[in-house]
DNA sequence: TTGTAAGCGTTATCAC
DNA sequence: GTGATAACGCTTACAA
């Protein structure tokens, strides 16, 4: 027998008990008495292995605690099936995004590597980290980098931006229709006869300036030009609540529309202080449709985005350009979906 | 040159265009004209290279766009100095616990791979992931799986739990002092004039119990035995309004301390919306000191628990536990906070 | 200071 | 159906 190689004593002294080492493939092929090779082509579901074989090796494998290692199949099959997802900890929305990511890979046989951007952590260490382990695709979720760096990375590996286009390589790019969800707000304002319609403006933060754009191009559309109205504001509580005391001192109109969640409490937060009274006096619709949105005492109507849609797509065009090389990016932008609430309701004079 | 092995060519027709292959340890060896192992060193920081050969190998490696490969070099030096961290992507509690392990990880040399929980992914799946990977010690966050699974799971690699002990044998565990903090709830309320004090209970949930006892305790110690009253809820916004309507069928107490944040603020809902004012009729106190704690609006009063300690802890139990094979588990129950915020108030009679 | 050679646990390519 | 053998990219004695 030529291939004993990491056999250990069989002697008098190694009874039964468990090995102090992790078992191998060459364990569980010399427990059964065959090659290390049958073993992989059973451990892969590979045939060309009896059944009589599979069963025994499953056997030995379960007896023996054995667990495939991920570190030596990726380095020898120069494929490890591994996706890298870049994301920020701190954003709840990426941090669903990522959680509806899993089954989508999954079911395609692929695993996700997160890659966390934290305080202490930025996006290029963070890429850096996740090409280290030899992931075949990369997922970045809010592209903070500049595109030159992007297309360098795009260079080495598939890679997939969700939420913005930073860069004009061969990068399929997944989004929201950010427009399109001001739009909606907008519509549905309309619809309840509302007119007066402000916008809580976003400021430079990601998505805005197409909100903003979309607020502006709805009003125009339903010959509300002469009502457009936008508050520069941010994404922030404090951002909100100071664009509301703006208001305050003006006449009111009868509804607004907030860039996010968050500004939208801190404008409802300002207003309910002032005895405004919400929705009769005034209208609010949030963006985002977050946790905070759907609370009690809050019940915000809101612009709920595709998530789990965006974070399909996402790992389909990335696995798709892995099988596929030569196959196009892709860029979409999914719609999102008005989720009406308590915070909306017909103007006072309707 | 016996060493040339994966040497391409070099000949006419290779200009200095980049390689379509990632470039390794030999490429560098062979452009800066050294052998593999003096890279490997150089690389790892480790001495025995000159100054000049390490110049000339980051200036080769800077020039090739070579990156380490941790899937080999984890597996040939059977050290990847990587850390599991197995939680669940949709509690912000364990994400932000997640966020603060990084830094003490990196501090020590050792990186993070992230085990998500999800619903379409049990923790018996996660750890077995992470095991795949080689992960040298594993960070179980609010442990689910019973006892012996994670004993044997203890038996192949470095364990710590963190929020709850499940098992018995040699593992850190890590805490929140869940009693205290309701305990400091029970004695900020009693500062304040208030005798009246109801717990609203977190049932079956982690730490809900620990909560429960801390109240009593701290009722009892402050001569209040008599005023003690738990009204049964849960941890959902809803267990809190459902325990609020109940409070409202009686003559209402001074103050509550709820089991969570979740909980307190269903309760204020129902109490706002009932007019009892918040906190001039009644004190509200939550526990955990969430996002919703801070909003504007909501501005509750609640428990903060230490979760920069609990992720430093954590992480260097398990380090300290790889690095000093003997040493002894440690469990430890960390201390809260309690943030004061605008929903506790001195009570009407007071 | 530097080079040689032998693996780490797996998969791929041949043979038989 | 099965087995031997050579890699994958790196680290680590040990030799020079």
């Amino acid at each position: 027998m030529v291939e004993q190689d990491r056999a250990r004593g069989t002697g008098p002294g190694a009874r039964e008990r468990r090995p102090d080492r992790k078992p191998t493939m060459a364990d569980i092929a010399q427990h059964v008495g065959v090659s290390r090779a049958l073993v992989s082509i059973v451990f892969r579901g590979k045939e060309g292995a009896s059944e009589e074989t599979r069963r025994r090796i499953f056997e030995a494998a379960a007896e023996l605690g054995y667990r495939p290692d991920s570190l030596a199949r990726g380095l020898r099959s120069n494929r490890t099936r591994t996706l890298g997802v870049l994301f920020d900890l701190r954003r709840p929305f990426e941090v669903e995004l990522v959680e509806h990511m899993y089954p989508a890979a999954e079911q395609l046989g692929y695993h996700l590597l997160l890659g966390a951007v934290t305080p202490t952590r930025g996006q290029e260490h963070v890429v850096d980290e996740l090409l280290r382990y030899r992931c075949e695709g990369l997922i970045v979720v809010g592209p903070d980098l500049d595109g030159h760096r992007l297309d360098a990375i795009a260079d080495e590996v598939r890679l997939v931006e969700v939420g913005r286009a930073v860069t004009r390589g061969p990068v399929d790019v997944v989004r929201n229709d950010d427009a399109l969800g001001t739009r909606q707000a907008v519509e549905h304002l309309v619809a309840l006869g509302h007119r007066r319609i402000t916008h809580i403006d976003g400021g430079p933060n990601p998505g805005a300036s197409d909100r903003r754009a979309g607020y502006q191009r709805a009003m125009t559309d339903h010959g509300l030009a002469g009502e457009i109205r936008v508050v520069p504001a941010g994404y922030t509580d404090e951002d909100g609540a100071a664009a509301g005391r703006r208001l305050l001192d003006g006449p009111l109109p009868t509804a607004v529309i907030a860039a996010n969640d968050q500004a939208a409490i801190g404008l409802l937060d300002v207003m309910l202080r002032a005895g405004v009274r919400v929705p009769q006096d005034l209208s609010v619709v949030g963006y985002d449709d977050s946790r905070f949105a759907k609370l009690p005492g809050i019940d915000l109507t809101s612009v709920r985005q595709d998530i789990p849609g965006m974070a399909d797509f996402a790992i389909k065009a990335v696995v798709e350009r892995l099988d596929l090389p030569e196959r196009e990016p892709k860029q979409i932008a999914l719609p999102p979906q008005l989720v009406v609430r308590g915070t909306t309701a017909a103007p006072h004079g309707a």
